[in-house]
DNA sequence: TCTGGGGTCCTAGGACCC
DNA sequence: TCTGGGGTCCTAGGACCC
């Protein structure tokens, strides 16, 4: 007998502009964009105009004459989300949540308390709605793939439950892009075999498959469109990587630029680890030169470190030679920094092992944990921009607010 | 007039060890 | 002295997710 739909998946509408039209209600029904340079987020009314995030502001006006472009009440982001995902913790402890506006659950032991997944996927759309005034869809299904795609299918406001027995109609004819871990590259890729639904995914050969997207992706892929699904619904996960960059538009990569940047971001990362004590072995840096291309220089250190300043200098030496190795490139457009090789240190350990320029263990590098710290203590009192490092202060570079990026962390 | 920010996973080659 | 194979770690790049 087939297992009943007990997965659901919550998705938010367009999260951050229902947000700005649940708070001015002068915005409804019409399309906005969060954001400024660059499109946060669209309304629905905008999405019909061509208008997507990540799309310059210029550009989504060209498209949309009539769009509202809205600074975003970062804040209230967090709030309402808080709210939505509190309404669902209340059908259920198993729920993994993927993104501020997004949530898997796992509501096979609920039926007891709550019925059935059907009854329960209805119950939160109307709660959502009445108690916190946003647009939410849902999918039901057997597994986290078919009830992701059923809230896609479903958008926006929608149900979509998927009866066990019809999960290869329901599968057959929507589009490859649907599939977990297909995006525009391997999309295009299938399309040119002739493979463009999920069902003429499940009927391709496995071998061609793995020449187009490799063994590892050609697995997963012909399994999950053939509607087999592994993952369970799990909880609490964390990250393993914690990074920070900042888009510069078209920027000269002087010396001066590299450490005020490379600076505020190793100190957003930083800063973020010791919160959580934690420290970080390996560092990357990414340089991407106007036109898109990029390039990543890493290393690995001895010790772990947790210091902004440490951090900073590895990151600057990384971005020195990262340039040197492309001196045909004049304009770079964006620097990154990214940690792994998370460690949990104790705190005394963990000032002993920074090395500084003379090495682990130096005077210094136990100096510039204690500056960190007390900078740290400063900052949870009055707040992040009360105390900077000279060059971090300067924060207000990059083309998206600091409240902005806080969304997309998590938990470390 | 070009393209935000925080993450995950995979591949491939090389170094090194046993 | 030469050769082989497996495992692990590191680096660089790329695709993908939200």
């Amino acid at each position: 007998m087939a297992t009943r739909p007990a997965i659901l998946h919550a998705d938010l509408d367009a999260f951050y502009a229902s947000v700005e039209q649940l708070l001015d209600p002068a915005l409804r029904g019409r399309p906005i964009a969060v954001g400024g340079g660059v499109v946060l987020a669209a309304s629905y009314e905008a999405k019909r105009h061509g208008v997507t995030s990540g799309m310059v502001g210029w550009r989504a006006r060209e498209l949309c004459p009539e769009l509202t472009i809205v600074a975003g009440h970062f804040s209230e982001y967090r709030r309402l989300s808080e709210q939505v995902m509190e309404i669902l913790g209340t059908y259920t402890p198993a729920i993994e949540q993927v993104s501020i506006d997004e949530a898997f659950l796992d509501v096979a032991g609920s039926r007891r308390l709550h019925g059935e997944p059907d009854v329960i996927a209805r119950e939160i759309r109307r709660r959502v709605t009445a108690e916190v005034g946003l647009p939410i869809s849902v999918g039901a299904a057997r597994t986290k793939h078919l009830a992701k795609i059923a809230s896609q299918v479903a958008k926006p406001d929608g149900l979509i439950i998927v009866d066990p027995a019809r999960e290869r109609a329901f599968l057959e004819p929507l589009p490859v892009r649907l599939v977990w871990g297909v995006g525009p590259a391997t999309e295009a890729r299938l399309a040119s075999r002739g493979v463009t639904t999920i069902g003429d995914l499940a009927r391709s050969d496995p071998d061609a498959l793995r020449r187009i997207v490799g063994v590892a992706a050609a697995g997963k892929l012909h399994a999950l469109a053939n509607n087999e699904d592994p993952r369970d619904v799990r909880r609490g996960r964390r990250a393993h990587s914690v990074g920070a960059q900042s888009a510069l538009g078209r920027s000269a990569p002087t010396p001066g630029l590299r450490a005020e940047v490379l600076g505020h971001l190793a100190d957003r990362v930083a800063s973020r680890l010791r919160a959580r004590r934690r420290a970080i072995r390996t560092v990357t840096v990414r340089v991407r030169f106007v036109g898109m291309r990029s390039i990543t220089r890493s290393t690995t250190l001895e010790h772990p470190i947790a210091s902004t300043l440490a951090l900073r200098e590895v990151a600057e030496s990384l971005a020195s030679i990262a340039l040197a190795d492309n001196p045909g490139e004049s304009a770079i457009s964006l620097l990154a920094i990214s940690t792994s090789g998370l460690v949990e240190e104790p705190e005394v350990q963990l000032e002993l092992a920074v090395p500084g320029p003379a090495g682990p263990g130096a005077p210094e590098a136990a100096a510039r944990l204690a500056v960190d710290r007390s900078m740290d203590r400063v900052r949870e009192r009055f707040g992040r921009t009360a105390v900077g490092y000279a060059a971090a202060a300067l924060s207000s570079r990059g083309a998206v607010p600091d409240e902005f990026r806080g969304l997309a962390e998590k938990e470390i």
